[in-house]
DNA sequence: ACCTGTTATGGAAAAATTTGATTACAGTAC
DNA sequence: GTACTGTAATCAAATTTTTCCATAACAGGT
């Protein structure tokens, strides 16, 4: 029992409808489908009654189409053709790549990974339109909520069903003037907690990772200054007694010729990428994961 | 057992991934399309093997398309269209109608119908390119192999699976010149016979109707002048002893200031419209075949 | 951790397609 | 004209696909 009539069009009575128009033959079109000659003059019946035309008249040694066969049949291979490109598995060309994608990570990220990843991108696909949005404490959620394609964060999550892949290490090191007092000996928890700090705190309340590393535990640190961005704190610290806690990667990019000390404590975090399901299976996306994860092996090995 | 995988793509399917993520649920499209939503969801797993993608991950309450349904919707959306279409019926418009069109006749219906004919289907339909072809006695059986796609003839095949429409009829009349001896008097069977007649004979074996009537069985017609062809003839037997036997529209047409006569026997014949299966559903021939109906009425009102 | 609304799954029922056998046609050869 | 040949249409039965109902599994939101 049928409601209205959405037809039994579909790829293989198209295709069916082709063959005969081919052949001009029911017998041959169904040879060629492996199908027998009454499923075909079945499937002609069907098309006949959804397009109110006989479509093809017994003539001579077979079928000639109608006037509206000849009529339709382009748009039908049209059709098929169309169909069958839905069906063909997705091509992804990077350089004809046209999408969009948005990123979501933090001020860390953006310094250490984002703009490698951003040029090399913009080489290989430059169609592609890439958007960067801050995490503050939210990643998962918006990756979550579809607000971003990507995450990168070394904040961990296992209860979502979300993708992640881990990109490399990184460990909090210290960072102060080559004339800091600290700069020539080897820093005592006691050292660490008299200095004077600079520290940074992101807007979104973003809390450094190593403020919760057990040996600060219950400790409260000097601090001198508080910065919401590291981007402006180099010059400031160059020429001060204040000491800076980051990890590693950001003070080799940004310590110019400052000193990085080893701190008296081991704070070590992982990178990840993080995505979800619904670009799990893209190739596009598979694609742009690959050139995040190729982005990181290559500032691993020319660090 | 499914030989490739021509899969299940089908206007119907189709649909549903279109009203899927238009309401962002498949319990919505199910109601929408009259149908539950577990069958909602087994057609959607067939798109999902077909597809190799996902296509809608849960999310929420409901679904959430994934990156790669989001590409190929407007596809989905055109085959929709595209589908839609074929199942419209054919809607023809005579102003940007654009096809082909073969008639076949004789000498008579390319002198009688045809000039009224080409005006009106130019004017109303300026796009349909239209090919006159003579029939010679075969008409019947070039409209069957499909050399034409219409036949206009007086000759009448009815063992044939040919569709036919009267158009109107005519009779067989002398034409002769004014001065002419049997113009004056009613012509009797033995004037007729007597005199010297033109007779056309065209190329193809086409004769002329009248020489069939009972009433000239055994007859040898004095046939002074013989012509291939009946549009030569006016100058010629204006100004001789020669009459003229022909139908009579014909005689009106093309007779000037002769004279028409009532010949000595009665041999009317009705010229008929012909056409084919092929065309028979076609709205565009529909249409063509009406101008010819009402091109003929028209002839028959200013007569 | 418990509701709530939604999708996925399993087995039965219904509908569709396909099959094999046969009949009806159309054209051709005789 | 009549029989012959190759093909499409039709019929009932077998098979496959689709739909349905009931229910389980999920994902959020409280």
């Amino acid at each position: 029992m049928e409601k209205f009539d959405y037809s039994t069009l579909s790829l293989k009575s198209l295709r069916t409808l082709k063959l005969i128009y081919e052949q001009g033959s029911l017998t041959a079109a169904a040879i060629e489908l492996g199908q027998n000659q009454p499923a075909v003059s079945y499937t002609l019946e069907q098309m006949r009654e959804a397009l109110h035309d006989p479509l093809f008249v017994r003539s001579g040694r077979g079928v000639a189409p109608t006037s509206r066969c000849h009529q339709i049949m382009p748009e039908i291979e049209n059709l098929i053709r169309g169909m069958s490109e839905l069906l063909q598995p997705e091509e992804f060309e990077p350089a004809n790549a046209d999408l969009d994608v948005t990123l979501s990570c933090n001020q860390y990220e953006l310094q250490v990974i984002v703009p490698e990843l951003v040029q090399r991108i913009s080489r290989l696909a430059p169609n592609i339109r890439m958007t960067f949005i801050q995490s503050h404490l939210s990643g998962h959620q918006q990756l979550q909520r579809g607000q971003c394609d990507l995450l990168l964060s070394p904040v961990v999550h296992d209860y979502e069903a979300l993708y992640q892949r881990t990109l490399f290490q990184d460990r909090y090191v210290c960072l102060m003037s080559a004339e800091h007092p600290l700069a020539r000996r080897q820093i005592s928890l006691e050292d660490y907690v008299q200095a004077r700090h600079l520290e940074v705190r992101y807007e979104g309340g973003w809390k450094p990772l190593y403020l919760n590393t057990p040996d600060l535990q219950g400790v409260n640190l000097n601090v001198g200054l508080r910065l919401p961005s590291v981007s402006s704190f180099i010059p400031t610290i160059a020429n001060t007694g204040l000491i800076m806690t980051l990890p590693e990667r950001l003070a080799r990019l940004i310590g110019g010729p400052m000193q990085i000390k080893e701190p008296p404590f081991s704070c070590r975090f992982e990178l990840n990428l993080y995505w979800n399901k619904i670009t799990h299976h893209s190739k596009a996306h598979q694609w742009i994961r690959e050139q995040i994860i190729n982005t990181c092996t290559g500032l691993d090995t020319t660090e």
